[in-house]
DNA sequence: ACCATCATGCGAATCATTCGCATAATGGCG
DNA sequence: CGCCATTATGCGAATGATTCGCATGATGGT
């Protein structure tokens, strides 16, 4: 088990890698390109950390596409998690939806203070295998999982 | 690792339990008493699966509560939950909060079809276990958790 | 019984997300 | 290179779950 750092950012490479897997999803299900959709993908693939819808849009409009409007990045976002550039997160925090990148980074769970919010992240490969186990048992296909901790940080008890 | 069944029924001494394990909570945080939300407590206790709160107003105005408004059936949930009676579920799935009983049940997590929703329950000692330490190595309090493991069943692909 | 406090019903308000539609951009094909 | 079918986008309205504010009713300690 070990605690992850923050993410490291994804370089320009790797902001390439990223863009050309989108690209082949785009291909592969007829889709068509746009500038949009790609400065969508690059400012999401920027972030270190967690983001929130609005905060992304509100990055956009600041930057590189002025225009966009909140649907079109709720329209684009699942497809970025589809082509694995992105996975949601913080489900169990329910105000709304949140992502992180999941391109070229470890696979990791959270674990959450429900007190002060804080998060950390960590990653456990006993846990994965366990619960590649499970899938297979039941002759499930794994395809994604929410895996968050909920409790008391130190910080939060008397 | 095993799947558990459906929940067994929970008969009425154990509601009765249940019960008390509410009055102590409310009593505990200065509340007082309400044959409403006995009401409610009862009602989300005689499921065996999991329900929708619209599912639980439904059935409650068919019965004893025929006046019950969702606000306070929203208000009283997490109530129930705090107190061990129930647990939220499936937030995996968006579309609305779901529960289930917690109390005198084994604790299990969820194996969710995605492609035709089917969910199976199993029981799995060895995660739990790992899930402590996790809390424990990063000095957390463990309250509560999410997982969810979302897949195709077998059935579901070609 | 009295009174402060909590609980409830009700409808309005919120908030994230989705939809419908008109317009603009894209890409394959002639 | 330009046409046409198709996809992408902006926009504002619609949705749907959940929460809020408030007036009224119930509870429990003194």
């Amino acid at each position: 088990m070990r605690q992850l750092k923050v993410a490291p950012i994804l370089d320009d490479d790797g902001i390439e890698r990223a863009l050309d897997r989108l690209k082949a999803v785009v291909k592969e299900r007829g889709l068509k390109s746009s500038s949009t959709r790609e400065a969508i993908a690059r400012a999401a693939l920027r972030h270190c950390g967690h983001f929130s819808v609005d905060e992304l849009v509100a990055e956009l409009r600041e930057g590189e596409a002025s225009e966009v409007h909140p649907a079109t990045v709720y329209r684009v976002l699942p497809l970025l998690v589809d082509a694995g550039l992105l996975q949601m997160t913080l489900v169990s925090l329910g105000t709304g939806a949140r992502y992180e990148r999941a391109f070229e980074r470890d696979h990791h769970d959270h674990l959450i203070c429900t007190s002060c919010g804080k998060v950390v992240e960590f990653e456990f490969e006993a846990i994965e295998v366990l619960q590649r186990d499970v899938a297979e048992r039941f002759g499930f296909d794994l395809t994604g999982q929410v895996h968050e901790l909920l409790g008391t940080c130190g910080a939060c008890r008397p």
